[in-house]
DNA sequence: GGTGTTGTTCGATGATTGTCGAACAAGGGT
DNA sequence: ACCCTTGTTCGACAATCATCGAACAACACC
């Protein structure tokens, strides 16, 4: 099954916000803001796997990851640079922000 | 009424980019962008005056727009200063998106 | 082949959200 | 005082969404 991931132009900029706009997915993105390649069990902020799951589609289909498989695993990534180069800053901007300690 | 203008770093980052992450709010902000205060009924975006008043409440609490009221109408304008401040390349980011001609 | 690990998909459910018309409130003008 | 303009608030409704458990699929390993 193709993973879906959409040219970033063709991907609104409500659907980019919207992805961003939530807490877990939030957390994911700053998990892969280092540029490392995570299988999806490594997120693990207290959802289930399930959810886990609907988040990082989201994430892939609003052009914010991509994922390739690796064994049984799926590695997924940022797709840091066409988004700094499509949206610069806001990347940067979005995870800036730490959560109050 | 207080109109709620909520400190900014105290918004959660989520809500934010939520409150960015519709299109009629998103057309709203783009009015706004050159800084102009513009009352409520010049966002004429295909909306009822209640969704509008919505939508300009979402911004408000969200801590992007501030209001003050003037005769009959509320002039709205962006937080762009405090913005910029917060999340640097945010607006910007967001803003130069334009809509595919 | 069987078992375990890793993810996805499928309903279902509860909460949030965008939308509207109608009612209401506050001002300005005549 | 009356009316008109401008916005807000109040249900109500439909749609979307985040969440879960359970079932399923793919792969690795023994």
């Amino acid at each position: 099954m193709e993973p879906h991931e959409p040219d970033l132009t063709a991907v609104p900029v409500t659907s980019v916000l919207a992805a961003l706009a939530d807490d877990v997915r939030l957390q994911i993105v700053r998990a892969l803001a280092d540029g490392s390649e995570s299988p999806c069990g490594s997120f693990d902020f207290g959802v289930s796997k399930a959810t886990r799951s609907h988040h990082l589609k989201v994430l892939r289909e609003a052009g914010l990851t991509r994922t390739r498989a690796a064994g049984t695993s799926r590695l997924v990534r940022l797709r840091r640079d066409e988004l700094d180069q499509l949206y610069p800053g806001l990347l940067d901007a979005v995870l800036a922000q730490r959560p109050p300690a």
